[in-house]
DNA sequence: CACATAATACTACACACCTAATATATATCA
DNA sequence: TGATATATATTAGGTGTGTAGTATTATGTG
């Protein structure tokens, strides 16, 4: 059935503030500390060096990429939003859920908002699944 | 668009541990330290006191409720495990994914399992769906 | 090149969570 | 009731995260 091991991303563990930065991180693709700071000043009046510390920990775990050749250093995420989500959520699932997501989707289909776009993904998704179980 | 506020469950955050002990408790809906420590034991070999110190915690987050009127104590779930695993992930959609739970549910039909009435539901739901967005 | 400016490195403190030892209180049994 | 077993309370150390100050290094400018 290769359920398969638990993918890549291992041991994803992220604070609050580190889950705020990675946003502004996507968005940008490539981007200083500087820049993050602007972008998230206006919310959050953090100190600059705040900013450079959190992101120096992302990079530590392995969730951003430095390139410390150039001055200032330029960030780039090692891995995307969804796939990110997915390892955090995972861990949830696995742990309050014993790993049935489908009490989660049910849940965000319900209350979440869907596009239309996506609820046609959805169907098409639906039609064309193996019934695990 | 009502973003209302996170609804009851406000300020979740739960640490591995108080994860971990949570579906035992649901299980038993009244349970004691004993129960959820020996229930835990063969895979995790953690001391008495240590679940003691967590429940405590869960209790004082208001996420499990004590009946200290008898001896042992008897601890109950205040929310559902849906409610709280929809909370605590909330966090993470709101962060990571700036509230949209689209990739997350996209991610789940792909690659969790759910079940051929779970699929059922989640059709029903689909039909009657206003689309938001 | 000297000085100002910008960036990074280092250090630190507070709090939450995991873990558990030790101390105290409460039941239970002979 | 005294001893024993059981449970709870208190205390504490280690690590991770949020937050930021201070020191050091690199860059740009006159």
């Amino acid at each position: 059935m290769s359920r398969g091991r638990r993918k890549s991303t291992a041991k994803v563990s992220l604070g609050y503030l580190e889950m705020d930065i990675m946003p502004i991180v996507w968005r940008h693709g490539l981007v200083t500390v500087k820049e993050v700071f602007e972008e998230l000043y206006p919310s959050r009046k953090l100190a600059y060096t705040t900013i450079m510390t959190v992101m120096r920990r992302l990079a530590h775990k392995g969730i951003l990429e430095v390139d410390d050749s150039v001055v200032p250093f330029v960030y780039q995420p090692k891995v995307g939003s969804q796939e990110l989500a997915a390892a955090v959520v995972d861990e949830v699932v696995d742990r309050l859920l014993e790993g049935s997501s489908a009490p989660l989707v049910l849940h965000y289909l319900e209350h979440g908002k869907i596009s239309s776009a996506e609820q046609g993904k959805i169907k098409t998704l639906l039609r064309g699944r193996v019934k695990t179980e």
